[in-house]
DNA sequence: CCTTAATCGGATAATTTATATCCGGATAAA
DNA sequence: TTTATCCGGATATAAATTATCCGATTAAGG
């Protein structure tokens, strides 16, 4: 049960769009120079972030990308479905309506219990990720890291948009 | 993100091992034929289980698996963890060393805040499938199927180790 | 001792998903 | 008009999942 790697850049990236100017945004090449990440590849994620309303593009010269909100109502499950997708990691199958003892559809209108018991676990998952805002995780990056690297990070915004 | 079929198939199938009487087992061909999975890959999960010590295998004629403990020692997780292995679902590349602001290795002794945000989700994820036991899933089942269902099931499994 | 039924482990193949690239079209700034 | 950018689709490659098969081993039973 892996995420894709999308998840980890597009959470990178959000975190780091935050930082743009406004009214200014980055476009995918510079985007993935700055993670080092596959350009191409990162393009397709940079659209399921756009459909999915956590970014918005602009397109043309100087154009590329921005948050479409701000980062208090960006959280982490926000982007995790964008990239993932929505739907559920455990796969009912309804096998025990297979076999000799097979049940007959009509008695399984609700779902069985090991099918309920991992939706629940998943539910508690992804509540913890959606606590998780952009704000806070920019606000404990700020308290551990190092002044030194958010003026290396801001320079290069700028030398981006200017 | 995906569990694989056997985690569902060999939850159901250890639910179903907690009814098979002492010192009796089930082949995986009966086991296969119970579920209408396919046997050959399914026999692959058992020996996942076995290794993880859930089940243990009998071999040579007459043989099979059985649980290697008590249905209140088995947990969901356990079963997840024995099928899909140890390593978790977010993938953290250390992207923030890469590209012209990377940080430098030493600089990252501890986890960035987007991979402790991952790992929080996942800890409270595995939580709630290590607090459901076999036994809580059986209890549940019994409480909301019916009687002539599990009647069919007893019998199915009598004739199996008979 | 031989046959039968079963797991074990390894090799391999098929299928699906994840990852990655490319190109033609649209759009907007200079 | 040129250039830089996103958009969407098509396609290619790599990896993981799913599935099958086979020879070896083990044990029961005649």
């Amino acid at each position: 049960m892996q995420l894709g790697k999308g998840v980890e850049w597009c959470t990178h990236i959000c975190g780091m769009l935050a930082v743009v100017p406004d009214g200014k945004g980055l476009s995918v090449d510079a985007l993935a120079e700055f993670f080092e990440v596959p350009s191409a590849y990162l393009a397709k994620q940079m659209q399921l972030l756009r459909r999915a309303g956590i970014v918005e593009s602009v397109r043309g010269k100087g154009g590329g990308y921005r948050l479409a909100r701000g980062v208090d109502a960006i959280s982490l499950l926000d982007i995790v479905q964008a990239i993932e997708g929505p739907s559920p990691a455990f796969r009912c199958t309804e096998i025990r309506q297979n076999g000799p003892c097979g049940l007959k559809r009509k008695d399984c209108k609700t779902p069985c219990e090991i099918a309920t018991a991992f939706a629940d676990a998943e539910r508690v998952y992804r509540e913890a990720l959606r606590e998780k805002t952009l704000a806070a995780i920019n606000l404990e990056a700020a308290a551990n890291g190092s002044p030194e690297h958010f003026l290396d990070i801001a320079q290069w915004v700028q030398k981006q948009v200017a």
